[in-house]
DNA sequence: CATTTTTTACGAATTTTTTCGTTGACTTTC
DNA sequence: GAAAGTCAACGAAAAAATTCGTAAAAAATG
């Protein structure tokens, strides 16, 4: 029986795209590079990776050239909203004062980071109001 | 190959967890029960999925009964952490201050989610202080 | 233009996740 | 206690995610 189509990216797509929204549209051999910090895998298993990436329309190819170029199909933004909005539903059942507790408890939060959190707060209030 | 073991609730685990943390420890029929709002797959299968979880040891069982009971071996507040503390690291390089934007963008928030915000921002502003 | 290197395609193998059917054990009910 | 129903264990199966080897195609090098 078949799994309902995951909609988001997974683990190691989300590595590959990380790669592509920092350096911009790369060969597979520059993702490699990139990612051999992370990971320790060859350079055929990354080559795999970006091609069911394309088939999935995750990544979109560049075939004028020789070595083919691929970019992102989607803004990093875009991507970093849908995967907070699934976080947001599955785990938090659309609470974000919870989500936002986790996030502060989580980690060390620079105050840098608390001062821009107040800043989109009242952004947010008069934006909404 | 083997893919590196996940340490996070799968989605459908997810879901079971979250039964089990909104109605308290549960025979396998009573998880089915809620679960069966939001999936469309028989008992066979929750059953199932409660025993790998069990032997994961996300979850534990009580047989000391007849129906027997499962109880999440963890808390919805570290589970919560986790996945949040996963996904800035995934999807934001641990940018906090990013994460937040994202979830006040992705959803309406209401204004009482606003004023708890605020709350929680001025606690950590004296804690970390 | 022959050789070497890089790039691409293809297919297969492995692990995990998810699903279910079958069978037997245990409870409840009459 | 026997029949009927519920519950549990087991294994099988399919889909998805991840990995890699091999070998063909293209480009670069001398």
């Amino acid at each position: 029986m078949p799994r309902k189509a995951s909609s988001h990216p997974t683990e190691v797509e989300l590595q590959i795209l990380n790669v592509l929204w920092e350096q911009g549209p790369s060969s597979v051999s520059r993702i490699h590079e990139a990612l051999k910090a992370s990971r320790d895998t060859g350079l055929s298993t990354t080559l795999k990776m970006v091609q069911v990436m394309t088939e999935k329309g995750l990544v979109i190819k560049n075939d004028s050239r020789r070595p083919q170029i691929f970019r992102p199909a989607m803004s990093q933004e875009d991507a970093q909203t849908g995967l907070v909005d699934d976080l947001l539903q599955r785990a938090f059942g659309g609470s974000v004062d919870k989500l936002v507790l986790r996030a502060l408890e989580s980690k060390k939060v620079s105050e840098s980071e608390i001062n821009q959190i107040k800043k989109l707060i009242g952004q947010f209030e008069r934006g909404t109001k």
